[in-house]
DNA sequence: GACTACATAGAAAGCGCTTGCTGTGACTCC
DNA sequence: GGAGTCACAGCAAGCGCTTTCTATGTAGTC
């Protein structure tokens, strides 16, 4: 029923060799054979079986990229940026690359089954997008899982996610501590001396990073921290808005709030206009990613722009093999503060 | 060096098809050689060779999604949402899928690969997201190429996207002509009478159905329309933003902007404040689809709230043969009026 | 106790492709 | 003009798995 290599090289009268060459273009076929092949292929509407092919060339076109949602622009975009650099006419004759995008939603084990899933199709190269979970189990399963995948040739980045050292895993980092010292220091600056700080989940590499770069400036400038200025939450706005209530009922004379993503800082936005307080005049609110809807908050959110289509891209070039890796398996890739009008002077 | 059926197979001391049977769980085998099998697939940590096994069994657990643009959260959430339910512990045993998410970015040509693609990988289903190209050459090929997947066993599924007759698809449609109408005849009902229109893209189903909808509610109200009020963009927020300048300058007198999305309607706003004029007491602005960041503008948008997440979720049911399809192969899905800050009476 | 039925396990034939190696003419080169 | 070169094309051996069909041991049945 459906056509096969040899049928197309019984039409051509040529052998199945001569197809699968001129099909794959790595070996020199004359131009009449060529063509005639290409006829037979074009009138049989021959489509290559892809695990057949896959499975004795033990090679595969797919390219894994992890993400932990995808309905999330900061995955979507870096997902965008890095599938614009696999597929596409760049690559190899022929080289289209199918990328798989798998959710995770966070979950430990949907991590690894995924990586499993990836490394049962002998995928090309993996990527792996944002934070890790910081769990020793864990990291340790996961670990060993990127060694085998790189040590079965399967090309491991990792982008926004801190280095897997001995995996044989290169790493585009975020600078997330950096940027989170930046952005409470420039709050401090303008003068904001009781900062509340909405964090991520616990047990996230990206939401202790940015924790702790706010806590380097807070003891930077001699700021003590008082425990009820953190909240723990997710990265939505629904946590940011609930946060921020909590966060005034525990200490209404709050100058600032810092939120650990710019979902969260639209949340605290929309609670603390709720309460009755104007932005930035009472309160200050900043964000961390820089999202494309941040600018159009108003008042435009204050926050660290990070390079989400740059280091995706990058990633994916690297994980195509077609940019070098940078020296060491590890860059940190810095965020750009973003000073806009959520951010004032308190009282101001 | 890599570790085959066989290999586990002579460590439990049994035939290769038995540790298949095991594996795959469809035949019956003793327990305690399930065991045995087992036991050597964890200590030789054997991982099943996908594409061998997809070779021999003529099947694939790839479903492909494709989306016009993954960073764009209309398309981010239908992913997500399909996602969810194709993979995930809800199918037979051992049934975990894998998305392949293909960015299309709206070209044709793209479109037509990642089908080629995909059918030459012999996905299990294939989900196709958002408007169509409205072009007859290439919906012809288009549905030529469905249909053959359909008949290869593929089941494809269209969501948000307007009937493939004949080709075997399944289609779950937006009602974008009649959210666009609701929504114009609000502003009309509000008072408005000089209203400028911000389409997408030419040739889209979607943009023509939107602004059909509009232009449907115009006419029952008896409302001439000035050709100079309509202006076709891109789908983002940059577009918005250029377009209404446009608009500004061709009719200041203009009352409110409907624009094709929401993302072009933020940058609708952007352009207004920029320009001086109050929102909605100088201009009224409604969007489209409701994207969560929509609500959080100042003022929230009003616009018609698309379910995606929900559709997303039946499309990859259906497509997993878990939901039966709608009755004729095709459904239609409703959009809710979401009225807002963002729109009230002309100068009120 | 012989016979049928059943539950399991194995043998082996592919699935559709790639690729190393082996022709085989046509050319070149002294 | 015979040997050495090329440029192609074909043969055939897998790639690692699934699955049909067959074999075998064990129970159940009268």
């Amino acid at each position: 029923m459906t056509v096969t290599l040899a049928d197309v090289a019984a039409r051509a009268q040529v052998s199945p060799a001569t197809v699968s060459r001129v099909l794959n273009g790595n070996y020199p076929v004359a131009a009449s054979t060529r063509e005639r092949v290409l006829k037979a292929v074009d009138e049989l509407d021959y489509v290559l079986n892809g695990p057949a092919s896959a499975l004795a060339a033990a090679t595969s076109d797919l390219v894994g990229i992890l993400v932990n949602d995808i309905a999330d622009p900061f995955f979507g975009i870096m997902a965008s940026a890095i599938q614009s650099e696999i597929g596409g006419p760049g690559g190899r004759a022929g080289g289209e690359r199918l990328a798989v995008v798998c959710n995770t939603g966070g979950s430990p084990e949907r991590e690894l089954t995924y990586l499993t899933l990836l490394q049962r199709q002998r995928a090309a190269a993996v990527v792996l997008t944002g934070g890790a979970i910081e769990d020793a189990q864990h990291k340790a399963a996961m670990d060993a899982k990127l060694k085998k995948l790189a040590d079965a040739g399967t090309r491991v980045v990792l982008c926004g996610r801190p280095q897997a050292p001995d995996t044989g895993a290169i790493a585009l980092t975020f600078d997330n501590r950096g940027g989170g010292k930046e952005l409470t220091e420039h709050l401090i600056r303008l003068g904001h001396r009781r900062l509340g700080y909405i964090a991520g989940p616990e047990e996230r590499t990206t939401t202790r990073d940015r924790l702790e770069g706010h806590r380097d400036a807070l003891a930077a400038h001699g700021i003590e921290e008082d425990p009820r200025w953190t909240v723990h939450g997710r990265y939505d706005r629904r946590s940011g808005y609930e946060a921020t209530l909590e966060l005034l009922r525990r200490d209404p004379s709050l100058t600032a709030v810092v939120a650990a993503n710019d979902s969260v800082a639209l949340g605290a936005c929309a609670a603390l206009r709720d309460s009755g307080l104007r932005i930035p005049d009472d309160v200050s609110v900043a964000g961390f990613d820089d999202l494309p809807f941040s600018i159009d908050a108003v008042p435009s959110l204050t926050t660290v722009r990070l390079p989400l289509a740059e280091a995706g891209a990058r990633a994916g070039r690297i994980a195509m093999g077609r940019e070098e890796a940078p020296p060491g398996g590890i860059a940190s890739v810095r965020g750009e503060l973003m000073v806009r009008g959520s951010t004032a002077g308190p009282r101001g």
